[in-house]
DNA sequence: AACCAAATTAAAAACGTTTTAGCTCCTGAC
DNA sequence: GTCAGGAGCTAAAACGTTTTTAATTTGGTT
């Protein structure tokens, strides 16, 4: 190893005086008393004080702009480690500190296409910080949540963003232990604990019922969403307060359980429309139901919005294609990540103390072509009834 | 700090000359001399290894289940570091053996419908070997991607998969000092050094074009990607000899820009719409712009595939929604994120100066609603016409 | 009883940082 | 001419592992 000996270098070095000459430098580095790092190996920062003629502490303070060291030097340590590429150890100097700057992104399923823009909103915000981010996708399975967990906790991460799920109460009581501030998104920790950034599901719900009835539905049916992902409970709960506001039908076989996933929404609206009363329309609680209904309705051939209107919830992106034009409600899934990822870097680089905050963020009623009137048009299919009615933002 | 002394407690453990009791072991620690760890802090192998009455080396050892160590020994020392929740911590293995357990993904867009399947599929074989998975979003920008190559590097992660983009000769370079093993998808390096995993894309267009020619489709358009994504040359290169084999007329305005969004297929379709001699089908680079061209042909009242038959490439998830039921060529992107992973799990544990080696994966052509004979149904529309067609794969 | 090989374990040296405590100049004030 | 104080730097101690080398114990033979 040629980097025994920094000593020498280091008299050498401060011998010349005159450090701001980077040819003296480099001939020391060239002239075999080895400053310079083993060639395949990348260099440490042993090798760029050896080769700067100054001890590693202050090439530490250089980089890290402490105001302890000389601008001349610091500008000297600053080029030279330009030019042989020296970059610090993520390892050793998480080691040194205690963190790893990185954070943990946990999410059920990347491939559910409400996921990965939520993602994008996280990783804008956390990129600026130059912090990186862990994707960890448990299937919801809490196996694999835990054993995420535990390896997240093992790598220091600075913090953690838990979307549409929950930990459970051993995970989070780690977590809290470990002091690593946390952000649970669209699903509250059970006893709040944790800052929080979610949507206001009820005034959602809301709209869109407000806006049936407004179009004189007076039979609305409810798709439920799965309890173990995002606030399926809230929103059920709103959609039944929302009809008995309105003194609505109640009847609970309107009411029928999916899973968030499309084929859920097929088979849901399937059952409905094998009702002896049919409802004129259906809510769902995700856009990915809400197709699934819409492509049970095309297959039966009932017809969208003329027999029955659709509505579905989050707005994703493929919601707004010409032939499928759902009318739903926005959920704003950039911001939900950027808001987390905000709230968490600034626990992270504030007070841990403090009481957790939350952030609820405004739905708002997307209005487009898959509602109508009940009995509105009886008439044969006209080519896309209601297309003309375009992309809207009600609310 | 407690854990100042572990010579003594060393002396003392081994003083009790019965490493097998855990009942002495326990007493141990509990007598004052301190041999748990400070009340918040994790504890450490030190702190184990006081509580086992072993030293470091041996704890480590045991929990690396290595042959040098007594089955009674590793039994207790498992037990008891369950028991106190020990974990190794991975800063600190990280920096002593040179590496991270985690796995650099650099793709362009996570929110690009394509993306997150094939992620899925690399987190799953990645996770089985309890590897962390770095997301790493480009947004296609040169300046994002190098920052990201280097902190990888800096992390001294195991190994990297690059998704349909190209790293820069610069950052190429790095990777390979660092010797760190590279994989890229769908589109390679610019000298075939690293491995590699993509689709036969010139085959999936001859699927397409071969189908619309059995049709009985003589003038087909193209709609061409960006050239920095996934390999839209081969792509269109593969359009024109496939154009070229049938004899078909190579009508240069046949051929349009886009850039893999719905948008840029929205007006492909438009321009292509408006030329005096209109195709009587169009073939997409991919889903997206696919599914543009249907929205405006929509909107332009131009029936499919009635009037125009539209053909996509890659499968994603909504496009089997029957309201769309595009015909497509399949990119198996679980399959695809698999390989990479599988391949770069390989490099890793093996050896790294093999040649690189090649997946290149069989797309297949999935007949859907967008595609029939042309000039086929001049009557009205129908419902939906070849919806009954249904999916079948073909190929 | 002594010796040897094998089986276990311990000690110590890395790994590459950051930070604390001190050291050495130098400057200006007395 | 000494002293205080600050600027600029260095030495050395962590941080928590793994691995190499050395030491010790164990058990079997003579």
């Amino acid at each position: 190893m040629s980097r025994n000996r920094p000593r020498e270098e280091q008299a050498n070095g401060q011998g010349d005086g005159v450090p701001g000459n980077g040819a003296t430098a480099v001939r020391t580095a060239a002239n075999g008393t080895a400053a310079a790092p083993a060639s395949g190996a990348r260099p440490t920062i042993l090798d760029l004080a050896a080769l700067c003629g100054v001890s590693p502490a202050t090439v530490s303070n250089a980089l890290a702009d402490k105001p302890n060291v000389k601008a001349e030097t610091r500008d000297l340590v600053r080029r030279k480690a330009r030019e042989i590429g020296y970059h610090a150890s993520s390892a050793a100097r998480g080691l040194r500190m205690g963190r790893s700057w990185s954070i943990g992104l946990v999410v059920g399923d990347i491939a559910n296409p409400f996921v990965p823009d939520v993602v994008r909103g996280v990783e804008d915000v956390v990129w600026r910080e130059r912090k990186n981010l862990i994707l960890c996708n448990t299937d919801f399975q809490a196996e694999k949540k835990t054993a995420y967990v535990r390896s997240l906790l093992d790598k220091q991460i600075d913090g953690m963003i838990v979307l549409s799920q929950i930990l459970d109460a051993h995970d989070m009581e780690r977590v809290a232990a470990a002091g690593i501030p946390l952000v649970t998104v669209n699903r509250r920790a059970p006893d709040f604990s944790t800052d929080y950034v979610g949507i206001d599901n009820q005034s959602g719900v809301r709209m869109a019922v407000d806006y049936l009835v407004s179009l004189g539905h007076r039979r609305i049916a409810f798709v439920k969403g799965l309890f173990r992902s995002s606030s399926a409970d809230d929103r059920f709960a709103a959609f039944q307060a929302a009809v008995q506001a309105h003194g609505l039908d109640g009847d609970p076989s309107l009411a029928v359980q999916g899973d968030y996933s499309m084929e859920s929404g097929d088979s849901a609206a399937r059952s409905l429309m094998a009702l002896s009363q049919r409802p004129t329309a259906i809510l769902a609680a995700n856009d990915l139901m809400a197709l699934g209904a819409l492509g049970a309705l095309h297959d039966l051939g009932i017809r969208v919005p003329a027999d029955v209107s659709v509505v579905g919830f989050d707005n994703i992106q493929l919601a707004e294609h010409p032939l499928l034009n759902l009318t739903t409600i926005n959920h704003p899934k950039r911001e939900t990540g950027d808001a987390a990822a905000r709230l968490l870097l600034q626990r992270i680089a504030g007070d841990r103390t403090e009481p957790p905050r939350s952030v609820v963020l405004k739905p708002s009623l997307i209005v487009r072509g898959t509602t109508a009137p009940p009995q509105a048009v009886p008439k044969p299919r006209r080519r896309r009834p209601a297309a003309a009615r375009g992309t809207a933002e009600g609310g």
